[in-house]
DNA sequence: AAGCTGTTCAACCGCATTCAT
DNA sequence: GATGAATGCGGTTGAACAGCT
């Protein structure tokens, strides 16, 4: 025996964070890193359980976190995978290098699910609505690679690989609760629908798409601006709080996918 | 200006999976 | 292999805000 629990319920604060907590949660993982959730918020002060700080760190503080509403085209891309998917916003979010399965959730279930079916087009199907009761009614099959929406040529090339897969056990239709937790896919290599997403990468982004956080030779560009757009309100922020206090010279490639150095964060004092 | 209603999104909850003992 | 803690994930909630009457 063992282990206390994550978190004894007396004593733990709840609710929204404070500009303090976020201070002091910010600061501890930019000198200690990622590790050990549990400990986080004894060591960093805090009165919060550890699952608490991973959530608001991964969904609110991380600095490689696009801000904002999502882009057409990445609303394009949220709703080619979520057809294929289904409610694996772990998954879909893993392809929009700085969006968040809770960002892409929200924005699913607030914005783009009417958006589909002001089109006619069943949310969670992707089949127009009316088609949908043609086929309860007759108990026919819908036809796959009729997606009605109006997809990229390369998204739909990579759909047709996709319907050979995923037509044996389709992800669409069923709850993420059933059906994403008895499947192996937790490792994409283990997953034939997983691995065919990621090895169709270049398919799945658009070209013409730029993510200076997804790290890739950030420093090489030195394209202050992009950086500056994508991370400004985590300048603005820190600066609230105190640049000096975070030491985020200490960002790196390796941690965080990019250095915020680049465009002078460290540098403030 | 005040009250009501709808929308958004940060945060919580509970369950599943993974990992350590 | 069994047990229990740690972590991850998706569904849901509720406070804050915006728009309308």
């Amino acid at each position: 025996m063992g282990r206390q629990p994550c978190c004894d319920k007396l004593g733990v604060k709840k609710g929204p964070w404070t500009a303090e907590e976020d201070k002091k949660l910010v600061n501890f993982i930019l000198n200690n890193g990622q590790c050990c959730w549990r400990a986080v918020p004894k060591l960093a002060g805090l009165l919060r359980c550890g699952k608490s700080c991973r959530l608001r760190w991964t969904n609110y503080l991380r600095p490689d976190l696009k801000r904002g509403l999502l882009t057409e085209a990445e609303e394009q891309l949220v709703i080619d995978l979520h057809a294929h998917l289904g409610n694996r916003w772990s998954k879909i979010a893993a392809r929009l290098p700085g969006r968040t399965d809770n960002e892409i959730k929200n924005h699913w279930n607030t914005h783009i699910k009417k958006k589909l079916t002001k089109m006619g087009i069943d949310p969670v199907t992707h089949e127009p609505l009316n088609k949908q009761q043609e086929v309860t009614l007759t108990g026919d099959q819908p036809e796959s690679g009729e997606n009605p929406l109006q997809l990229p040529e390369t998204n739909r090339v990579m759909d047709a690989s996709l319907e050979e897969i995923s037509s044996s056990s389709p992800p669409e239709n069923c709850t993420s609760s059933d059906e994403s937790r008895s499947t192996p896919d937790n490792n994409p290599d283990d997953d034939p629908l997983m691995s065919l997403i990621w090895d169709n990468e270049t398919l799945l982004v658009d070209p013409s798409w730029d993510f200076p956080a997804v790290g890739k030779n950030s420093n090489d560009t030195g394209d202050q601006s992009l950086l500056e757009e994508n991370y400004g309100w985590l300048l603005f922020d820190y600066q609230d709080f105190g640049v000096e206090e975070f030491g985020l010279g200490c960002f790196n490639d390796k941690d965080l996918g990019t250095d915020l150095t680049t465009f002078g964060i460290g540098d403030e004092r």
